[in-house]
DNA sequence: AGCCAGGCTGACG
DNA sequence: CGTCAGCATGGC
């Protein structure tokens, strides 16, 4: 994997196991889209304010617009250094896993901003996709910085100092419902001096623990933001699609409790949390195509 | 027109 | 411990 720095972008080589596209819409994050610039067709995305515009060439990862300092940022939050062969083959070789395959090929799973994650899926319970994404635009054009990128204005995720000081009606302007207490609540508390980054330092229980201390935080969503963003890749976070999933897959369809669900999850060893973007994208993506 | 969505809370048994 | 209504909103 090494780089070249041109003018204007940077060109990450011999990267195995990346298909941008669905990575960026495989309903990890809410801020990535595609774009034609008229010479490229790639994902827009910006990330910690920095702007981007990424596509692939074969095995190379071009990112537009990337400052040659700015790259071990975009490295880390594209999870490239990770060694995904060897994780996709043994999930290939699991007789009720490998029904995933093609279809999930090439899903990494990236590292956000923690804070950007944690307001998102707190926006994410009991929401689809579509409308989560509009409520996080809704909300960086509201009061995230703006930049201006590919003859567009993008804008920002929110400082966590803007959205703590919003109201509860500005949230409930940009469509986010009775979620609104909630993403108020947990930027206070950031905002109050509350250490998110610490998480990824503690053992998953531990962090788990410390993430439904929060009020609208339940056992998803603390996962989605410890899997997502705080590095543990044995978090697993059981929405309606993967409790289906699970249910299809090792449990012959009969309904388990949560206890026997999770201790199926505990076999599936230390990268869990990378397997579930897996089968995610794999149960959606035939629901979508039906059957 | 209803049902559902990357669920959680509080009440109740 | 498990179950369950209620919740704001809009996509399909």
């Amino acid at each position: 994997m090494d780089r070249v720095f041109e003018q204007d972008r940077v060109i990450i080589r011999d990267i195995e196991c990346f298909d941008l596209e669905k990575s960026c819409l495989c309903g990890q994050a809410f801020r990535w889209r595609a774009f034609d610039s008229g010479q490229v067709h790639g994902m827009l995305g910006i990330v910690k304010g920095r702007a981007v515009l990424a596509y692939s060439d074969s095995n190379s990862l071009i990112l537009q617009g990337c400052s040659k300092d700015d790259v071990d940022l975009w490295v880390r939050y594209f999870d490239l250094e990770r060694d995904y062969l060897s994780i996709q083959n043994e999930v290939k070789c699991d007789d009720r896993l490998c029904v995933c395959f093609p279809v999930a090929e090439g899903i990494r799973v990236f590292n956000q901003d923690p804070f950007e994650a944690l307001i998102s899926f707190i926006i994410s319970q009991n929401n689809n996709i579509k409308r989560i994404s509009g409520i996080v635009e809704r909300l960086c054009r509201l009061c995230g910085v703006p930049i201006s990128f590919m003859g567009e204005t993008l804008y920002a995720f929110p400082t966590v100092q803007a959205i703590a000081s919003l109201s509860l009606d500005d949230l409930k302007g940009i469509g986010a419902g009775y979620r609104a207490q909630f993403i108020l609540d947990a930027a206070k508390r950031v905002c109050d001096g509350y250490d998110i980054d610490r998480l990824s330092q503690l053992s998953l229980s531990e962090a788990r623990a410390e993430l439904l201390t929060f009020n609208g935080i339940g056992p998803k969503v603390a996962d989605c933001v410890l899997l997502f963003s705080l590095g543990h890749t044995n978090a697993f976070p059981v929405d309606v699609w993967i409790d289906r999933a699970m249910k299809a897959l090792f449990f012959e369809g009969e309904n388990v409790s949560r206890k026997e669900l999770y201790a199926a999850v505990e076999k599936l060893g230390k990268y869990s949390g990378l397997i579930q973007q897996y089968i995610f994208f794999y149960t959606r993506e035939s629901v979508r195509k039906g059957s």
